[in-house]
DNA sequence: CTGACTGCAAAATATTTGCACAAAT
DNA sequence: ATTTGTGCAAATATTTTGCAGTCAG
């Protein structure tokens, strides 16, 4: 927990219990869990600890870059511990973001952005699919309209 | 609007005014907007539509394959007309995503998942950084911390 | 006509805010 | 002691759902 202590002394911020176990209780998680999936982590070992707490904490730990919070195409913003250059895997279906390792693609150059006005401060790869759970079942397009009268033969109007 | 006639035909859907409508306002949009972006623009051209209906028919874009629910860092889901390979710029700051060209970028292979179990079908990469509006002003890191005590002589209790 | 779609209202989910008390330095 | 943090409750924002009437094919 040393990053943390690091952190709230050069930001002047009380180390407070809240902000070690929240931290604690991201890293190590590969999953990118929502707010409230680390709410119910933490109140593992803190039952008190409040919802707003986790999305306070939650957002300081980003501001003092010690996590990130991640694009992903769902309802609730993700948080991931890490926050060394990698990429994603994002599943279409299940909206599942796994963390891939691609060494060879994380020396791509920085595109010169100078003349559009953007600073870029790094880069991820997310690459779209289908994890293993959804690749089965490729569901998508309209369950409900897969029923097509089973060969029926009410469509004549009276014969 | 022929892809949208092709798709519904194809899909056995009703083509009505909404999608049309709703298709119509976001393809040329480059803000990936929300839901309620979208609401907003649709109205003023069709003021009866629901929000619940944008909802409903973003999604049925989405599977139709005419639109894409983008990953982005903030609370709603962002929507995107383009369906083909491209790349953002997304500003941590104030989590506007800006399309970003790049057809070097474009043809990275695709890394070999299968011992992932992963379908991968596309990418693309998000490049973090500051934009335009947002580089200028460095706020972050607790804006509140900045007033800490001007120099006063106030420190007394009553002068 | 018929089945799917839309709009409404309400539910469900996600996030933020104001305030009084508690805790960290 | 001082300042910020936390928890609570309520406000907001976002998304989904059930149902009745409407519309496209």
């Amino acid at each position: 927990m040393t990053a943390l202590e690091v952190a709230c002394r050069n930001s002047d911020l009380p180390l407070t219990v809240q902000r070690r176990v929240i931290l604690q209780a991201l890293v190590g998680r590969e999953d990118h869990p929502t707010a409230d999936q680390i709410l119910r982590q933490v109140r593992k070992r803190l039952p008190e600890v409040s919802r707003t707490t986790v999305y306070r904490v939650l957002d300081t730990l980003v501001e003092l870059g010690l996590a990130v919070k991640i694009c992903s195409p769902g309802k609730g913003a993700r948080f991931d511990p890490r926050t060394d250059r990698h990429h994603h895997l994002v599943c279409v279906q299940c909206e599942k973001v796994m963390d891939f390792e691609a060494p060879r693609l994380n020396l791509l150059p920085l595109p010169d952005t100078r003349t559009r006005a953007f600073d870029i401060l790094d880069y991820s790869i997310h690459f779209r699919g289908l994890c293993a759970g959804c690749k089965g079942r490729r569901v998508r397009v309209r369950e409900k309209r897969v029923r097509r009268l089973p060969a029926k033969t009410t469509k004549r109007k009276a014969g």
